[in-house]
DNA sequence: GTAAAACTTGAAGCGCAGTTCAAGTCAAGA
DNA sequence: TCTTGACTTGAACTGCGCTTCAAGTTTTAC
């Protein structure tokens, strides 16, 4: 497959398996008169990338996922210590955003006159 | 008060005030000799852009809450609208958390044998 | 009086995850 | 053969929220 068809069939733009390619996330593919050509094996390995996108990691995280490991490594194992790290960091970002919900609806219930009020009201509760 | 006292009195950078007025935030404030001069309402005005920091808001939403209104206009009133809008964001956020966590954790339970399996599964259950 | 600290400006840089551009090369169909 | 579309590269751009830098001015402390 070219870089195009490789792009539709998975749904990316081609800049972005270039990108890809530049980040160490994909292997460099074999090229024909310098253009790239793909196995069905990259679609397999943009499956992969693309969950763990889905999953909130990093393209760095992604790449340690899946250049950190022999080859035969299943996922389990290359999750070990890095999983725990990004569902703490998940939930502390739930954390934040409901204690940002809070803050609005409060907010929104807020009776002061103007907002030099509420300034003045915050600056006090911080001191 | 110079820029460099206001910094340390809210905790902000003095390169961080000089970026808010810029962006509109922040009015001007007197000059001596060039010098930034402020009196104590900047403190209440940083503290109400805070607020909104805190909850969730970018600088360009501070900058609607700060600015569209009439000085006179209470917070309630600035956030009508906008609140709303805002909270069902954080909302969506919070089930992509959601949905982030669950991914993960099926994912360290996977029992493929290797990366290329869980790249087939991925493509058979896009399919 | 002098040196250090704080101030001024505009421009450029950071991290993230790519996209877009320019300028050129290659391939497939009529 | 010619045109059209897809490919190539490196560099620059996007948005967000600032920070950092360079080079110069002003204020403060001794």
């Amino acid at each position: 497959m070219t870089i195009g068809q490789v792009a539709e069939r998975c749904g990316l733009r081609a800049s972005a398996i270039r990108f890809y390619e530049r980040s160490g996330l994909l292997p460099e593919p074999l090229r024909c008169s310098g253009q790239r050509r793909y196995g069905s094996q990259v679609l397999e390995r943009i499956a992969v990338l693309e969950f763990a996108k889905r999953c909130g990691f990093t393209l760095a995280d992604a790449r340690h996922l899946l250049t950190a490991f022999p080859e035969s490594a299943p996922l389990s194992e290359r999750l070990e210590g890095i999983a725990q790290k990004k569902i703490t960091e998940l939930d502390e970002k739930a954390v934040r955003i409901s204690v940002m919900k809070e803050r609005i609806e409060r907010a929104t219930a807020c009776v002061c006159a103007d907002l030099r009020e509420c300034g003045r009201k915050i600056l006090e509760r911080e001191s």
